[in-house]
DNA sequence: ATGCGTACTTCCTAAACAGG
DNA sequence: CCTGTTTAGGAAGTACGCAT
């Protein structure tokens, strides 16, 4: 026992040895990253100033921007080895944050012995708080008031001991988020899994099917999934930018607010992004308690004897509806396809499950159309942002979120509309959110956000006007000023995207003006057009350039997020480790101490054996002159016997006496023993002992007389 | 990183119960 | 019988953790 209690003490040291290896090992790499940010940024401020300086001699913005290409694709290529280079001249400074940082662990060592537990403790998941006497950490958000549930054989005791079952309720509620992310969000909202649906079933719906789902409602949204206009890229959604749009939500004023601004998302915006009917009744899809579950033949179909609708029954129902051949089977199917889009994108909960009262509304194809969907689904999801952003925290996981990416890219100048696709509809179509995801990721602030409104708005009415001028104006210039529209369009957004937009607006300004003298002059006409098409040219050519010199920032961008979040991922992984090795610590603590009390238990148990040994040995000892004295007294009773044999039977009486009276209480057990081996000894006769023993009665009697 | 199944929690209603 | 409280159980919501 002592010896394994030691072997893993031993192996501790080790161990220890290796985690702090560990530990040095990751602090280098971060202060690797580090430089690698540091140096990253350096490039890209250059990257700026330089591309500011091209604004300063605009004609020789072309061939500079070409080589700036060419360098920065070089640069690309040949950062590793400038970072070597920093590399060996990695300063001093960092040596000394490394060798500080070995000091300060050696001295935490000795402090940190007593600090450490708290600091697990706080850290990690809280499961000593239902342990110790001292107070509790605050619980995590509780999501109502609920009782906890009993079961029906345990709740006996509810009414005498109710307090303390509260307390026990509470206590189980304190969950462990060991997984978890502190800000962690899930948004079960997504378009993919609908979409997957419809690529599966998409070979399979007959022409009666069609002919059914386009009298639902639904059916523009469905058809966008239907028809492939909607890839799979287009349907993954940034949990991220939902997220940030969602904390910009205030529930007292149901508004977005980005910084100063504020903008609602209503039923008609819904309308427009999914070409839902806005007209209608109202359907409320939320706090629905209390609307019990209901049987029809569908529900029996597809739902028998099922508490919850979940998303594996439709799955399954869909399937085999699609087998059927019966007409209830074709209606089946469309129900089940807008169950399929309600669980999946416009009234998804975290459950994958839905409630009663839609797959009542699905089941009813044709009273389905008089409702207000758009409302419906606006309602559903202002209801979940009003939890997410009440007390409860941002732990959204329900309503059709997706949504408001669309929205956003409708109301701001974020992006542009998909070419080709600007004036179709529903809205969503229209729009790329992995552009939008790049565009948000490079915002600074919801300041920023909210100028980008400001800037949709000041398009909205110019674009009014260019339309008034596109009537007067000739049909050849058309393009161009369609052309320009957008890029005065991109030069009106604000931020640090504008590194190479400044350079496009000064730019353009001249081309445009050089472009009307041309065009007022009419002999020149020819002339003109030539000019007006190698300008064209020109313009494009340098538009091409400018969007790659904006692709490469980008990138640059991109890579500098990339290597903050592996900084940061270094960075938790170190502390991680610490903890950890704080944790073997206090284990091999905790081990020594066993060891230590079962090295105790050892002893005291070795004392007792010995005490044991010795009175055994006593026993032992006791037991061997019993032994030898039964030995004598079964002598002495043989020579006893020959004698009655050979004597009288008074003799015998007299030695009998004696022998009795001389008999201690030890040798009493050993006499009784005798007597019960004389019962079985078949030697002795019964019988002729009995008369011997009545002979010696009388001659007490006589005597006594 | 995202999708999804599912155990667990919370919310709500109605029945059962207790006391006046 | 009326009224307030407790308990049981169903429906809806939440969050963990595995799969992809």
């Amino acid at each position: 026992m002592a010896e394994d209690g030691s072997s893993i003490a031993e192996g501790f040291p080790s161990r220890e040895a290796g985690l702090r290896q560990e530990i040095e090992q990751h602090k280098h790499e971060k202060a690797v990253l580090e430089e690698k940010h540091q140096f990253e940024i350096l490039e890209r401020l250059k990257v700026k100033d330089e591309l500011q300086e091209y604004v300063a001699g605009d004609k020789e913005v072309i061939s500079k921007l070409e080589s700036r290409i060419s360098r920065l694709e070089e640069g690309i290529a040949g950062k590793l080895s400038k970072e070597r280079r920093l590399g060996s001249r990695r300063s001093q400074r960092l040596a000394n944050i490394e060798a500080e940082n070995r000091e300060h662990e050696s001295d935490e060592d000795v402090e940190e012995e007593e600090e450490e537990e708290d600091e697990v403790d706080s850290d990690g998941d809280g499961s000593t708080a239902s342990e110790g006497d001292s107070p509790p950490p605050p619980p995590p958000p509780r999501r109502g008031r609920g009782r906890p549930r009993t079961k029906t054989n345990e709740n006996l005791q509810m009414s005498g001991n109710k307090r303390q079952m509260k307390k026990m309720g509470r206590i189980k509620n304190v969950r462990k988020h060991k997984y978890r992310a502190p800000d962690h969000v899930q948004y079960r909202c997504n378009m993919l899994a609908f979409l997957k649906i419809m690529q599966k079933v998409r070979e399979r719906l007959t022409k009666s099917h069609l002919e059914l789902l386009q009298q639902t409602p639904f059916w523009p949204l469905i058809s966008a999934f239907y028809n492939g206009l909607i890839s799979e890229n287009d349907c993954k959604k940034s949990e991220s930018d939902i997220n940030e749009i969602i904390q910009c939500y205030n529930s007292n004023s149901k508004c977005f607010e980005f910084g100063s601004r504020s903008a609602s998302l209503t039923p008609e915006d819904i309308s427009a992004i999914l070409g839902l009917p806005q007209e209608g009744e109202t359907l409320r899809v939320t706090g629905l308690f209390g609307v019990n579950r209901y049987t029809s033949d569908f529900v029996e179909r597809y739902f028998k004897d099922e508490k919850r609708v979940k998303k594996t029954l439709v799955d399954d129902g869909l399937e085999k509806a699609l087998q059927g051949k019966r007409e209830t089977d074709r209606e089946d199917v469309v129900r089940l396809i807008i169950l399929e889009l309600f669980i999946t994108f416009l009234f998804c909960n975290a459950g994958s499950t839905i409630g009663w009262k839609l797959v009542r509304c699905c089941e009813e194809l044709e009273n389905m159309s008089r409702y207000s969907w758009a409302k419906a689904v606006a309602d559903f999801l202002s209801s979940t942002l009003e939890k997410t952003s009440g007390q409860y925290g941002p732990y959204s996981t329900g309503g059709c979120v997706v949504v408001l990416l669309f929205w956003l890219c409708e109301r701001s100048n974020l992006i542009q509309p998909v070419e080709g696709r600007e004036t179709i509809t529903p809205a969503l179509i229209k729009w790329n959110i992995q552009e939008l995801h790049l565009k948000l990721q490079r915002m600074k602030d919801f300041e920023e956000l909210g100028r980008s409104f400001d800037g949709a708005k000041e398009n909205q009415k110019r674009d009014g006007e260019d339309n008034e001028e596109d009537g007067n104006g000739t049909g050849e210039n058309e393009e161009t000023q369609e052309e320009d529209r957008r890029e005065e369009t991109e030069t009106d957004r604000g931020g640090e995207e504008s590194v190479s937009d400044d350079i496009v607006v000064p730019l353009e300004d001249e081309l445009r003006a050089q472009m009307s003298r041309f065009r007022s002059s009419p002999i020149l006409k020819t002339l003109s057009r030539d000019n007006e098409n190698l300008r064209k040219r020109k313009a494009t050519n340098l538009r091409d350039k400018v969007q790659y010199a904006r692709v490469e920032v980008e990138r640059a961008q991109g890579e500098v997020d990339r290597l903050a979040e592996k900084l940061e991922r270094k960075k938790e992984k170190a502390s991680r480790l610490k903890r950890k090795l704080k944790e073997e610590k206090k284990e091999k603590r905790k081990l020594e101490e066993e060891n230590e009390i079962l090295n105790a238990e050892k002893r005291s148990l070795l004392e007792s054996v010995t005490k044991l040994v010795k009175t055994l040995d006593a026993e032992r000892k006791a037991v061997r002159n019993l032994v030898k004295e039964k030995a004598e007294v079964i002598k002495e009773n043989r020579q006893l016997k020959d004698q009655l044999n050979q004597g009288s039977c008074s003799t015998a009486a007299k030695l009998g006496e004696n022998t009795q009276t001389q008999v201690s209480p030890e040798q009493s057990y050993v006499t009784s023993f005798e007597i019960r081996k004389r019962a079985l000894d078949l030697g002795f006769d019964n019988d002729k002992g009995c008369e011997k023993y009545r002979k010696l009665g009388d001659d007490k009697g006589e005597r006594n007389s």
